[in-house]
DNA sequence: AAATGTTTTAAACATTCGTTTATTCCACGC
DNA sequence: GCGTGGAATAAACGAATGTTTAAAACATTT
């Protein structure tokens, strides 16, 4: 029952300890422990601590990446060349990413990698997720051009990247405000709760009026 | 003109290494050689690492929270009872925020520091910012209450964290987005574009319309 | 000018880290 | 059954980390 299975235990423990303590903080020595695999052995598969990293990035994005370009193609093909309205783009968005990792009811885990990818420095994962995955968000962003042809271009690109961080930062941080929200309100939010709330802020901070002097610095 | 002198040096250099690259990965030898003072300094004048990050965050945040405290005490005489409305809230969080590290011109810097404070591990850290400045957050919180007295509590509360998430999530992360907007449409935006570009996206967001079922579970 | 207390310095300390090496284990084809 | 190759293991390596020590330099007070 060894083989391969040293890989996925490996893979397993190492995105919870990253997800809890981010890259730099989780050693390989915790990692290889808690899995009960030998110390050498990430390096023997993966071949460093940063292809580790990679690789856990990629056993999700992978599959998301895949299934979101064919819910994009379906989409394209309902829609038959009128714009999708940004309510159903943002609504297939978050049900492929709701999707994906709901196997290991690990969605939160997907979150809080998200937003480390972002935040910490590890400028090679900024690089491979951009390399790797970079054409979904393209495609996504232009699809939300066609959804809202009111705005500026500049002002949708800075738009889509507050929301972005709007849920990223929510829910990656979603550990710490749940205790304080189970405790002030004495109510348990679900990531599904926090999704359904999500949905008409993110909608209506992205269809708010221009800012009050919108057109001073025009590209 | 040592003295003291090296207290500061290591304050400024640690800030802006903390900002670029995290707390785990920037290394007391890194800062002390920079800052260009023994490497026993720190341990000397700040007692540990540990103790030097929260001296980073102090000395914005001590600022920052008199401050605020200061200009909600003259918003509260000046609507004497009367409930603060929204904007002029966030309108006095936003110039506050700004005001403050404006000598050194490193909003960026303070910006960074608190995205890392939420996303880094660094429990102590959270600790530290919860137990000395939770209450400026709890005073402004209940300002928010009675601005929207027509969001339920926990809805409030969750939107409020959306909405910090938007902002601390782009200001803190500016830099890499920054490169992405200048390459593609040529036009350079500086924090406080950013900021104007918020104010709606943030107002919207607050006031956006209940999720469908907001009273599925009601505390 | 001597004494005192504070700050700076260089060196060492004890850990911890990622990675590598050399060996052993184990399954499979011949 | 034997040998071959991939996988697991224990041990070690070198580098880097935060912290401590003990001596030197400095400033301040008497």
């Amino acid at each position: 029952m060894a083989q391969t299975d040293t890989v996925t235990r490996i893979l397993d423990t190492a995105e919870v300890l990253f997800a809890e303590r981010g890259f730099a903080e989780t050693s390989l020595r915790t990692i290889t422990s808690k899995a009960k695999v030998n110390l050498a052995a990430v390096n023997y598969h993966f071949g460093s601590k940063k292809a580790l990293i990679q690789a856990v990035f990629a056993r999700y994005l992978d599959p998301f990446s895949e299934r979101f370009h064919q819910a994009l193609d379906e989409l394209e093909v309902q829609y038959r060349g009128e714009a999708i309205p940004l309510e159903v783009l943002l609504e297939t968005l978050a049900r492929t990413v709701l999707e994906v990792p709901a196997e290991r009811n690990s969605l939160k885990v997907f979150m809080r990698l998200l937003g480390l990818a972002y935040t910490q420095a590890q400028g090679h994962l900024r690089r491979y997720i951009q390399e790797h995955y970079g054409n979904v968000f393209s495609r996504f962003s232009d699809l939300v051009r066609r959804a809202t042809p009111e705005l500026p271009e500049a002002e949708r690109f800075w738009r889509l990247h507050f929301m972005l961080g709007t849920v990223i930062f929510t829910l990656s941080g979603l550990d710490a405000l749940r205790d304080i929200a189970d405790k002030d309100y004495h109510e348990h939010v679900s990531v599904r709760d926090l999704i359904r709330r999500l949905r008409p802020v993110v909608v209506a901070g992205m269809q708010a009026p221009l800012p009050d002097d919108a057109l001073k610095v025009a590209g």
